[in-house]
DNA sequence: GTCTATATTCCGATAGAC
DNA sequence: GTCTATCGGAATATAGAC
């Protein structure tokens, strides 16, 4: 069909853009700009804007979410995966703007539809995998909850990363993903011991 | 000055257009349109749009913390008071979309001197209590970490609520505000306690 | 596959009457 | 304080040559 070069160029260019700036501000001017092409040529690539930022989104979630579920289902032992998988998604979320960004994006501002797929292709895999690892015991909605709770804390770490150096006592040596991993890590195990000592 | 009705019917107005679809994606015609008038009127009472939009959100980010600060500082048992902002934050987070919106918008866009702005006027009075609920022994970083992780975590539920049907096992259901605060409140409570023996 | 050129709509912002 | 009218530019998108 297309060159696979020129699409791919065109998209992870306009994904930087749309992570810094959002969707709507930036035009495909800007991104034909960045690319240093014509706005005319974007429409050969791309049906329109929604279509370009659509395949954006799509590309960067497929792109960067594959290695972290292979590696996931490769290690085995439960422990380890809990804490492989903290590692990582915390090292993903800090350590790659453009998709943290462009996720939150598609979490305040996605349709339903868009949430599903965000859903399916992003959050689906690790969350079977955490919610696989909670207290078998507890009731359903315990363990849905403990789930989330446990995505939610690497989100709201990574979302307020930029405001630790403007917190009372805080600073930007805070911002650490190992840190921030390993301070997260040690907390899940706590609260997985606190629950069995209290059962 | 100006008559305080109807610039504060302007803020509410473009509170609610800039929470649900982004800063550039309003135009001021659309917030006129919205209030009944012409858009030439709204640089009567706003000196261009980037002040529409720094007022606006002050506005709110002002309106909505006053009243759960003070509840705060009304309450004296420690316990209480921790779990009181849980309550509260839970609630203002997930039952004010306006006021959520905004604030993951400031979080993801705003450049330092928003930043900072948003963290003296929103964040900080909750990130000294939370602080200062901390086991005072850990070392500063971890008490740091461990408030951003309190934080956090009602940010990520918040984030994550409309995800929630899209998930293995999720529905609407679950994202009810006072379930979502007694679980939080619950794997602090663990948290602390298991704190208390590990050391 | 990339360009020039352009149609059309929308945008932020101002001047000046009432 | 709100309006009409308008300017200059930027936006999305298309037609058609190379």
């Amino acid at each position: 069909m297309h060159p696979a070069d020129t699409r791919t160029a065109i998209l992870e260019t306009s994904a930087r853009l749309y992570a810094d700036l959002g969707y709507s501000a930036v035009s495909m001017r800007d991104v034909a700009s960045a690319m240093g092409m014509t706005p005319a040529n974007l429409y050969h690539h791309f049906k329109n804007k929604d279509d370009l930022v659509h395949e954006t989104v799509t590309h960067v979630f497929a792109e960067k979410t594959e290695p972290i579920a292979e590696m996931l289902e490769a290690e085995s032992r439960d422990a380890d995966r809990l804490d492989l998988f903290v590692h990582h998604f915390v090292r993903l979320l800090t350590g790659d703007r453009v998709f943290f960004r462009l996720l939150v994006r598609e979490l305040v501002d996605g349709d339903e539809g868009r949430l599903g797929d965000l859903a399916h292709t992003v959050l689906e895999r690790p969350f079977r995998l955490v919610s696989g690892l909670a207290d078998i015991r507890q009731p359903e909605e315990e363990r849905f909850l403990a789930t989330v709770s446990m995505i939610g804390v690497i989100l709201g770490h990574a979302l307020l990363a930029p405001l630790l150096p403007h917190l009372p006592g805080g600073h930007a040596g805070f911002a650490d993903p190992t840190s921030i991993a390993n301070h997260i890590s040690a907390a899940l195990r706590h609260a997985a011991a606190s629950d069995l000592e209290t059962k």
